[in-house]
DNA sequence: CATGAATGAGGCTTCATTCAT
DNA sequence: CATGAATGAAGCCTCATTCAT
């Protein structure tokens, strides 16, 4: 699975060797840690071991330094496959689906980039909408999937499947920006992450257990 | 109407007359349209009706002036109230106060300021503490003791009332983040809003309320 | 005569005072003696007294200070009325405006302006057509019109005067040019400059003069 | 084929081979089209198909890499014989002269040259000396030698010769510029440019003629 | 001979901040 | 109190030039 996300249109050369990757890692880390204003390409450039006008043989400009980091988030985001054996309901599909989110969206290095998503993105409507087709089109639609069926199969509750993908990830999403350094709640970086994410399944999923089923398997 | 938020450390000046507010009025719009860097002081001038250095007038610096604005968007929450007929039970409790949050924090003036707080509070260190301080320890305690009593009356199934707060909170935010404009979400700007926090309310409480439990009253 | 040459769109602010003329003179002086690419903003501000960043409150950009330098100075042409005593003949005519012209561009400080017009207006299109309806649509069709009543007057040969207003214009712009410091050819600094119109005027008057024509007057 | 035009002081190597005439010829047209500054020596490179640390094998800058396009245009200009037949006459020398020049500068390869060496020739005096030297010191010679000697046996009028070959120049020059793309006068282009050097030559001849002349062989 | 990745000085431009009026 | 012209530090970007391979 090589995952070349922006495969139709991609503007950002990619020269071969390793130097693109590592300007991309060190843009990463240093637009995570300012945000997209507040980076320096002095200081990504520092970063990677080269110097300023090298950006520039890989990258047209800042911002697309920026829409390559983006991509190649994403592209590691789409690459999480989420494989393991069948589960044996929607209930251990959707906690499942959760955990591998959480697990991946929890890296480190992802620290700060919450914090751009949210400011940044929006200020750049083709990545947002990229964005939104390759991350919302392909993630949300398999966690609806998955309590869309539930609903059918009575093991969730009447709910409309799409708003509950929204809350489900809510809680993934806001808890991971809280546990961030930096962030609004600095309570939470002190929590254990394991426990977070266990109340986090939990509170999901009994929103959205229908009382009144029975495995039919039992 | 007090709510004078920092007169601990009060360090932006608030000379009497309509003057800062006015200037903070037009700084709220052009933080929230722009973000903290994008705005000028230029705009935020022109808006406000006056020329560039008046700002300077009432706000040492650029910062100080965001600061102030944030400042009062926090006094603004901590205004309300939330008052009304005492609820019958917990769960209509916090019904009512998420509805109240939503109700506030919907407003159209804080449609991109979600934005701002996420990607600039951060950098204030002092604002942070203050916030946490403020919203928190007051907004987020008054929904804290509603869960504990469900949870100690039975009525709530047990959740560490803290973490649950946190859940509510993230629903609640991460949807107000989703209807504005220019969000990641943009399929959520069609959306009636009171479905939306309908569906959010009957979530969280689905995930609260104890199935076992029965009012007293009854 | 007012001559606000690009009434129709003007693009560069002119806000109240000398600043802006200011910079416009010692823009003309820099373009000049560098070209275009070769001028420092920063020269340019400090010939003028000011900033570099005084220039930005009056123009968008470098291109739109060259931009208001070209129109200023065609502004000066255009001002150049010709006015005098009703000439006796259309040779008379047309030899009081060569000289007129002649002495205009001969002025020091349009020293290097020649190769400004050659080299870099060709690069704004909007200005070049600009100049073009400015100064040849106005200054030679006067010519023209001349040369052609000189022509039906039998005054002058059978020549087509649209080209014959060219091959006078040629004379005066390719020596003006010659004149000037650092031109191709150094030699004619050390000319007489009214001895060199003297000598481009009788060339152009014999080559258009009728051999046969008598004065009606005579 | 000889013409080593600067030859007393060669400062760009001229090594064996294609290369560097690849390379000049490449640079021809770059910046003919561009200006000197706008140039790139990436796209001059391109054009020669070969690397841009090529070009440094063969010419120690971009400075002396013009030089030597220059030098070769000028070695061009001077291989031009104008050989023929004996004119009968000064005029059709000079005619014959003047249509030879017109011919050689009117090739589309030197376009955009006009505005070049205006423009940036002043920057370098040594190549601006040069010029003189191997253009005015022959080219203008030869003329001159031909106008002094129809001023002699009265065929032209007595006019100075030398400015009499700075007018003859004048016309040819710069209506050569006003043919090329992108000058100052666009309506030239659709000119023919045959009629335009007829129309030119006539003006010329009919400017320095002595009406009272009669050939002695009538 | 040739490559092309890398450099880094230098330019244009922005804009928060100052200050004379 | 208020103005708005002026400042100048700082950032993005360009591109001639170098050099290890």
């Amino acid at each position: 699975m090589s995952a070349e996300p922006i495969a139709h249109d991609p503007k950002w050369r990619r020269l071969p060797g390793e130097r693109p990757h590592q300007l991309i890692e060190a843009a990463l880390d240093v637009f995570s840690e300012r945000g997209f204003n507040a980076a320096k390409l002095d200081e990504i450039a520092r970063r990677a071991g080269v110097s300023k006008g090298t950006i520039y043989l890989y990258f047209d400009s800042k911002e697309e330094l920026f829409k390559a980091v983006v991509n190649d988030v994403i592209a590691a985001q789409l690459r999480e496959a989420h494989q393991g054996p069948t589960p044996k309901s929607e209930s251990e599909a959707l906690e499942r689906a959760m955990r591998a989110n959480w697990a991946f969206i929890t890296l480190p290095r992802f620290d700060g980039w919450f914090r751009i998503l949210i400011a940044e993105l929006p200020k750049h409507p083709e990545l947002l909408a990229f964005y939104n087709r390759a991350v919302i089109d392909r993630g949300w639609a398999k966690l609806e999937a998955i309590i869309a069926r539930g609903v059918a199969s009575g093991e969730f509750r009447r709910v409309e499947p799409r708003l509950a993908v929204g809350f489900a990830n809510s809680l993934v999403i806001m808890h991971r920006h809280w546990v961030s350094a930096n962030s609004i709640r600095p309570e939470y970086q002190s929590r254990d992450r394991q426990q977070l994410i266990d109340a986090i399944v939990d509170f999901a999923l009994a929103a959205l257990r229908n009382p009144a089923f029975h495995s039919p398997a039992q």
